[in-house]
DNA sequence: GTCTATAATAGGATAGAC
DNA sequence: GTCTATCCTATTATAGAC
């Protein structure tokens, strides 16, 4: 019984990067295999389940991350505007300036979108009402807050596809910086 | 010598309808043969160079289509602000409510995304041209302007991803409101 | 827990009849 | 221009040794 050569966080760590990079139907067994150092059967070993069942522990993997880097420093007692630095900072190191694709839309764009339906609208949700959150302590109404939050999401996954369209990470970075300014500016 | 059963254009269209509905790698040959009624032999009468020519040339009658339905009549001594109600009316019908994709984003995001990049990347490039010079003719300045095109084309896209990742179309209805009311309005 | 080997299938592509 | 038939390879998945 030979060690494990890579804990299981690791494994997942690479099939999340592996997943973004080519996304869930881009990425062939093959090739998830060479980002993991893995032969396909010990993948196996992990995931009986197969790619489908990689993909779905890639995304609970995900969620517990999230969970840790993006939404507990927002339980701390900062201003919402310091939580909402926090928070873009976090967005903006994980899609590395916009080079890096997000796991929930490579999902919910595949062909296979209706088997991750529930996982990624959750993050989805969760991640809205992150924002929510802020907002809301900022002072604004729950239907203004709610706006926002929605808004913001809405910009991050477009700037991520619009980068991707045109080779230009100036769009990612404009559009961090102008929700860094407009998120919590006063409604006109 | 059997007279062809489809015009085309007419199988263009569908091989579009069928690349926004599975993505470049979801859409398989025998999916696309059955979106069409041709047999994969017969699809590469009309595209010998297989899968890749398909969405070169679905690429290629997109931006036809565009030109005729959502840029010439852009063309017309109408306000910026109906020019600007006009494409998102467009728009709205072509993404059907968010509850259709967007091929530039099927292609950029897809694994095989370098071959498709200047295609893609010209097409963004000319969609946001034409919400600069609609800015332009309403009076911004060219930085505004161009800060508002790119905008608009984030969240038109960022809007398709989160509407299929949460099931809730209203995201797009939502998108388009704002930007509709947005997008002229005075700067800040 | 990792490996080699292999099976089974699906995917992309081609040849040639009509 | 469309079809049937076939080919080749990649992809997913499994069996079983160590």
């Amino acid at each position: 019984m030979p060690a494990p050569i890579l804990s299981k966080d690791e494994v997942l760590d690479r099939l999340l990067n592996a997943f973004r990079d080519k996304g869930y139907e881009g990425a062939s067994l093959a090739e998830l295999s060479a980002a993991t150092g893995l032969v396909k059967s010990s993948l196996y070993h992990y995931f009986p389940g197969g790619k489908e069942d990689m993909a779905e522990q890639v995304m609970a993997h995900l969620d517990r991350q999230l969970a840790t880097n993006l939404y507990q420093p927002l339980r701390s007692a900062q201003t919402p505007a310091k939580k909402l630095g926090a928070m873009l900072d976090t967005i903006d190191a994980f899609y590395e300036g916009g080079r890096k694709a997000c796991l929930l839309e490579r999902l919910c764009t595949s062909a296979e979108r209706a088997r991750f339906r529930r996982p990624v609208r959750r993050a989805f949700t969760v991640w809205m009402e992150a924002v929510e959150a802020i907002c809301l302590e900022a002072g604004f109404s729950k239907a203004v807050a709610r706006a926002r939050a929605e808004d913001f999401v809405v910009r991050v996954e477009g700037a991520l596809v619009v980068c991707a369209g045109t080779d230009d990470y100036g769009v990612f970075a404009r559009t961090i910086k102008d929700l860094r300014a407009s998120v919590l500016a006063p409604s006109r």
